[in-house]
DNA sequence: TGTCCACTGGAAGGGAGGGCTT
DNA sequence: AAGCCCTCCCTTCCAGTGGACA
């Protein structure tokens, strides 16, 4: 590229009409003042955490919605108001402890002993990220609790996650834990995207988590372009996004399981598009586009970060699929799973073991695999892809340059 | 009606990578 | 340094299974 060319980029990009006033209002990280349409799920959370101010521990709370339907913005705006009440009422703040945990983080808090560092190190203390026995971080865990009187707040985000990998024991140890308190109460709120997560596991530990239940409805279609219009005063500049772009993005997201953060997303995403063309006002097209562009980053972001063995079944899948294949089988993606790793020198895992990956990429959506029964012909996965062609290429691309075709 | 396929999914265990205690 | 413990990823082994087919 040539200079005049860069140059009339940066003119461009100087000159181009600016749309945005502040781009943070639309990622997650704002926490609005006003919540359109979750009037009632945080007066309910409210209620129940309200004890925290007499000094009283309040139930545990357990929440379900889908992705995008408000729980952990409501949840941590409840908390703000709270700990917001409890400095001017002459100190209580003190007594008041809130973690906010994410299970779902890789490498952080997937598993027990990862979670309960990380509770220790919400505490102010570090631990190795290996090696000692378990029931010494709860050992250290409960100390901490119960150093001082406190009530402690413990929001574990993507709860379902974590059990799902790991089990409830660690849902039933810390439950208990909170009996053997002396000094400080422990709360904990568990918010899931599934709502069918809390039949599963250990009765004790539900009867004692879901001691009430806040359920996140989706956001219909008006709702979302109620909570799009919140954001755009704020976010754009005036007369920049017309009524139609908005429509246009909570109908995308509407379709999507009512979910607020995509509606947001493609909102952005079209800004973004829209400014770097110099467009001074947002137009539909560009929605379409960031729509495509969102998914695209998405799944390429995941593919990425998947461990290699992961990335081979997925190649394998990839290209049984290419082959023309549908209803792919266990045993064929095993095959061609199988040639990947002797082209790549790579040591292959047993089936079982990619069995699981095929399992997990399904969980994690990048396929969609379902036991299926043929009968005569035997019980095995059956898997589909579906993504667009131009997402495969791209896909390829990537992977072409990890692995030998 | 029973058989039997091609797996699934549970269980147990090993070893690599790590830390603790003595 | 030895001995013991952990987690994580993986292997080995195997019982279990839904439904097409004989």
């Amino acid at each position: 590229m040539g200079q005049i060319s860069l140059m009339s980029i940066f003119q461009n990009y100087t000159n181009g009409k600016k749309i945005f006033k502040d781009k943070d209002i639309l990622t997650i990280k704002f926490t609005p003042n006003n919540i359109p349409h979750r009037e009632k799920q945080i007066e309910q959370i409210a209620l129940i955490l309200a004890p925290v101010l007499r000094n009283e521990k309040p139930s545990n709370i357990f929440i379900y919605g889908k992705t995008g339907t408000g729980k952990s913005l409501c949840t941590n705006h409840v908390i703000e108001k709270l700990m917001e009440t409890a400095k001017q009422n002459n100190g209580t703040a003190e007594n008041i402890k809130t973690i906010y945990i994410n299970c779902k983080m890789r490498k952080v808090s997937d598993t027990e002993y990862r979670l309960l560092s990380q509770l220790i190190y919400n505490f102010g203390e570090e631990v190795p990220y290996t090696g000692l026995p378990t029931d010494r971080l709860y050992q250290k865990f409960y100390q901490l609790l119960d150093a001082k009187e406190q009530n402690v707040i413990l929001v574990l985000d993507e709860i379902d996650a974590l059990v799902s990998k790991i089990g409830d024991g660690i849902l039933y140890n810390l439950t208990r834990i909170n009996q053997e308190l002396k000094k400080s109460k422990l709360t904990i709120i568990g918010i899931s995207n599934n709502i069918s997560f809390i039949d599963n596991i250990d009765p004790r530990v539900r009867s004692s988590l879901s001691e009430e239940e806040v359920i996140f409805p989706p956001y219909n279609a008006n709702e979302l372009k109620d909570i799009l219009k919140e954001r755009v005063s704020l976010a754009f500049y005036p007369e920049t996004v017309p009524d139609s772009v908005i429509a246009k993005c909570a109908a995308l997201a509407a379709q999507e399981h009512g979910d607020a953060r995509k509606a947001l997303d493609l909102l952005r995403v079209a800004g973004e598009i829209a400014e770097r063309r110099g467009f001074s006002v947002i137009t539909e097209e560009h929605v379409d586009e960031a729509e495509s562009r969102l998914d695209t980053d998405k799944t390429i972001e995941i593919i990425k970060t998947q461990p290699k063995h992961s990335k081979a079944v997925f190649l394998a899948i990839l290209n049984q699929y290419r082959n023309g294949l549908k209803n792919i089988q266990t045993g064929d993606i095993f095959d061609q799973y199988a040639q990947i790793c002797k082209k790549n020198g790579l040591k292959q895992l047993t089936q079982r073991r990619v069995s699981d990956l095929i399992s997990e990429l399904d969980m994690i959506g990048l396929v969609n695999a379902k036991v299926i029964s043929k009968g005569r012909y035997g019980r095995t996965r059956e898997i589909n892809l579906n993504l667009s062609n131009k997402l495969i290429e791209k896909i390829e691309d990537l992977l072409s340059k990890e692995f030998v075709l």
